[in-house]
RNA sequence: GCGGAGGGCCGGAUGGCCGCUCGGGCCCCGGCCCGAGAGGAAAGUCCGGACUCCCUCAGGCAACGGUGCCGGGUAACGCCCGGGCGGGGCAACCCGACGGACAGCGCCACAGAGAUCAGACCGCCCGGCAUCGGCCGGGUAAGGGUGAAACGGUGGGGUAAGAGCCCACCGCGGGACGGGCAACCGGACCGGCAAGGCAAGCCCCACCGGGAGCAAUGCCAAAUAGGGGCCACAUGAUGGGGUGCCUGACCCUGGUGGCCCGGGUCGGCAGCACGAGGCGGCGGGCGACCGCCGUCCCAGAGGAAUGGCCAUCCUCGACAGAAUCCGGCUUACAGGCCCUCCGCGCGU
RNA sequence: GCGGGUAUGGUGAAAAGGUAUCACGCGAGCUUCCCAAGCUUAAGUUACGGGUUCGAUUCCCGUUACCCGCU
């Protein structure tokens, strides 16, 4: 692990669910968007876009890999990748209330290394709530 | 050893931690344990089916689309196997939209005399005139020239020059008979030669084909909006409607009365994972494939599941992600393995 | 899931089997003191790969890219 990337080391088992806010997934093409008019940074492997929904409640995301990031393989493994990172950072960082979507983009979502995706996956959500 | 041909297979492996989907079990309903989890093409959607709904059903005609040597396999096919024919290769072997051009219509640019039952430019020969090259009439189609293609080819005889005019061989057309289920093959003998190409131009012939698609379809069932269904009687004596047309049968609709409460949308469940299934054995068949027996259960989501990290090894990993299912075809594909066969060289 | 269409100079379009054409633009030249206009001229693997044919932009098959319907 590096930790000039200011990653939370990660043990076994000491994330306990309760205490982190509860993820939800996008399933309505209104909800993203909206996500999409809402605040946005992008970053070397994916874009992220967020809004508050203002009424409180869990967070949720969203995932958006469009034909242009590739054929069926390229977009799965985007989307895994995405997903994996959102997993490991939004209940940390994210704040509750609010919509997030990750978008693809060609090549570089599947190729990117994942350590510095986290990074910047951290780094964006604190300038967005900044 | 080098070069080549055909067929089949694999498509990183192992372990650990954190996660995802499904099934089973336990359960203090928080969760925990166990098991399973993308492909040979899952792709393109080019064919063929299963399944479901719709067109009222059957027959005929017409139209449209497809297929196109023969036989077999199959649920079926435009697929596969075997055979025939044609072409390529020294060979193993490979490739072929491979029915019909005396059913008809159409097209064959340019060049060329002439492009289909055509035709004579340069030529060759004969006769007449002139006699210095020539002119006129006739014969001829061997040679030259044009073209993708020119009403047989080679040789000889023959002739004024020539010509299937005659002869031999080859080619071509017909063909007794024989072989084969058939495509087709062999072919006595006959004809002296008439017969261009294009049907992936229209077309003819034979065969096949109703339409839509799991977002099909069925069941349960909010809010909201008010309508819908069933039965009986009556009969304008035949109206209107039901595939493009016709025929036949059948059905619907228009009236009155009675009874009943249902229908679609959000959402949920089913369809939806046991199948023309995989593996093994035996038997039949040249083969595609078929039969019997044993054994196994092997993805099933509904924003859509295989990812992240670490370690070791190697040849450092191609094309690529199931969405109702199955049989094919086509296209993409790093590298590697196995079997059989052919040619050449060397050694024995 | 099912089905259809298009691809031709830089751009937009023609060409129904026979030398690939037109307009605009662009480059060069002429003309003008200079510019514009005008005149002359150049530029194409007909998306790609095969096949049919003597010959293919055209007919057939496959591939790619883009676009459009229905559900």
């Amino acid at each position: 692990m590096n930790p000039q990337t200011g990653v939370t080391k990660e043990t076994a088992g000491a994330e306990p669910a309760a205490v982190l806010p509860s993820l939800e997934s996008l399933t309505k093409r209104a909800d993203f968007l909206a996500a999409a008019k809402g605040l946005r940074k992008g970053t070397t492997g994916f874009h992220l876009q967020a809004r508050d929904r203002g009424t409180g409640g869990p967070i949720r995301f969203g995932i958006t890999c469009s034909r242009k990031v590739g054929n069926a393989v390229a977009r799965n493994r985007a989307k895994r990748r995405l997903r994996e990172v959102a997993r490991a950072e939004l209940p940390l960082h994210g704040c509750a209330g609010w919509d997030y979507v990750l978008i693809g983009r060609r090549e570089i979502t599947a190729a990117h290394p994942f350590t510095e995706m986290r990074a910047d996956l951290v780094r964006a959500l604190q300038e967005l709530h900044r």
